[in-house]
RNA sequence: GGACAGCUGGCCGAGUGGUCGAUGGCGCACGCCUGGAACGCGUGUGUAGGGCAACCUACCUAGAGUUCGAAUCUCUAGCUGUCCGCCA
């Protein structure tokens, strides 16, 4: 969540900054004035509550004494009606405002270029080149079904469509890919952890799903608990309501989990093959930094991913994501494409964003410094999603046969 | 799932209706002591919002209630513990 004493003392340049990511005017204005509001309100209820907590003290006293309290009990007694409308307004001013604010988007960094959507983004460089093929490269699911590695049908027949079942080599490929992720991220010094998949809905709000992205998630419905769409929710969530000594930052963690995701919106998108399910593997890193620190932490977790598909031998590019096609809570966004050569093309592998303060101050994460409490900057990244990395090794390493050669990095796991 | 017990500041723990934001201890910080340290002694030490100084407001798991007034009483929920049941 955004600053909002930020946007009230520094109103002009904070819309600004927000328009560039698409926020309405209206919007901005409505949460300077649901603001306001709410000051007014508090300040009127906590005057008036101050005078009934003093009449208070003065009718025990008065009690003590043995004086009369019947006059006092007039006063003490008209304050109250007043005083609980003075409580009804100011929550209704704080849940108006809370309705408008928990749904503003980050302030994108300064040197974010501005953008519409993916086509406006900047590409920072490409790491190893494209392999050249003596035939036409297939695409994976053709090589996945080929080779026996993926089941869609038997997925879609044991759940809904978007599902899919991984056997054989495929399997042991998966299962091989995790294990090298989380050795190779706890090499750089990440630490790692096993977390809940499911969780309540606090933790959602703490870094950003909800309550604006309710559609995307998945849902038990009688226990209130939502299954997570990235670990970034429970790694995040782990330093939630928690007071970090500075000197224990930053905390680098990596986590592997399943993700689930109901992909509203996207249609027709990516139905064919294991490019968009609802349910894959993914290898993630969080961090929490002091607020000087994030920035050189978020190209340490860029290097760590990208060292990652190198160390993979899978030619990708960095691109900067522009305004338009940063997510809600990113102040900035790298994302690692990779080359599908049976697509022609780089796609998204993993994203790193840097939030800052955005999730910190939802779910209350800071550290302390010098005596002082600071609310801590949050980054995650993935590295790397699991499902698309055996896309890639399939369409990037397929024999004119059909059949693949598996990285050698690999083969110690397998 | 059933029964009982409990949930207080970084931690332990006192507090059963009226200056209690909360005694005390541990821990931590600073100072004294020391050649240096330990010990000892002294001082300080929650979070958030508003004025941004004095001060005011809120918070003793959460929500609702009783009351002029609640950490203290009542109800509901969550969590933890113990026993029983169930599953492995």
């Amino acid at each position: 969540m955004i600053d909002v004493k930020l946007l009230q003392k520094n109103f002009d340049e904070t819309a600004a900054a927000l328009m560039r990511k698409k926020v309405d005017a209206s919007v901005i204005n409505e949460l300077k004035i649901a603001n306001e509001t709410l000051k007014t309100a508090k300040l009127a209820y906590e005057t008036l509550q101050a005078k009934q907590n003093e009449l208070s003290r003065l009718f025990g006293q008065y009690k003590k004494e043995g004086k009369s309290t019947d006059e006092l009990k007039i006063e003490v007694d008209a304050n109250k009606a007043t005083l609980n409308d003075l409580l009804d307004t100011q929550r209704s001013a704080e849940e108006a405002l809370d309705a408008i604010i928990m749904r503003v988007p980050n302030i994108p960094d300064a040197d974010v270029p501005d953008g519409e959507d993916e086509n406006d983004n900047i590409e920072l460089r490409k790491v190893l080149t494209p392999p050249t093929f003596t035939f036409t490269p297939k695409e994976h699911w053709e090589l996945a079904e080929q080779n026996g590695w993926i089941d869609f049908e038997r997925g879609v027949k044991l759940a809904k469509s978007r599902f899919s079942v991984v056997g054989g080599m495929g399997a042991r490929l998966e299962r091989a890919l995790i294990n090298f992720m989380l050795d190779f991220n706890r090499e750089r010094g990440f630490e790692e952890y096993s977390v809940p998949m499911l969780v309540n809905r606090r933790a959602l709000e703490g870094t950003g799903q909800l309550p604006k992205f309710e559609e995307d998630l998945f849902k038990v419905e009688e226990e209130e608990l939502y299954l997570i769409p990235t670990a970034e929710v429970p790694l995040t969530n782990l330093f939630q309501d928690e007071i970090i000594n500075g000197a224990d930052l930053p905390i680098k963690m990596t986590g592997y989990t399943s993700c689930f995701r109901k992909e509203a919106g996207s249609g027709g998108r990516d139905v064919r093959g294991m490019i968009r399910q609802h349910q894959f593997h993914k290898v993630e890193l969080v961090s929490i930094t002091r607020a000087d620190q994030s920035d050189a932490v978020f190209e340490e977790m860029v290097a760590c991913a990208s060292d990652l598909l190198a160390a993979l031998g899978l030619p990708h590019r960095l691109v900067t994501l522009c305004t338009g096609d940063l997510g809600f809570g990113a102040a900035r966004t790298v994302d690692l494409e990779v080359w599908l050569p049976g697509q022609n093309t780089y796609r998204e592998i993993s994203s790193v964003s840097n939030t800052r303060d955005f999730q910190a101050r939802r779910a209350k994460i800071r550290y302390k410094e010098e005596g002082k409490n600071i609310l801590a900057h949050t980054l995650n990244g993935s590295s790397l999603a699991v499902g698309r990395t055996m896309i890639a090794i399939m369409e990037n390493f397929q024999q004119e046969d059909g059949t693949i050669v598996i990285p050698a990095v690999l083969q110690k796991y397998l």
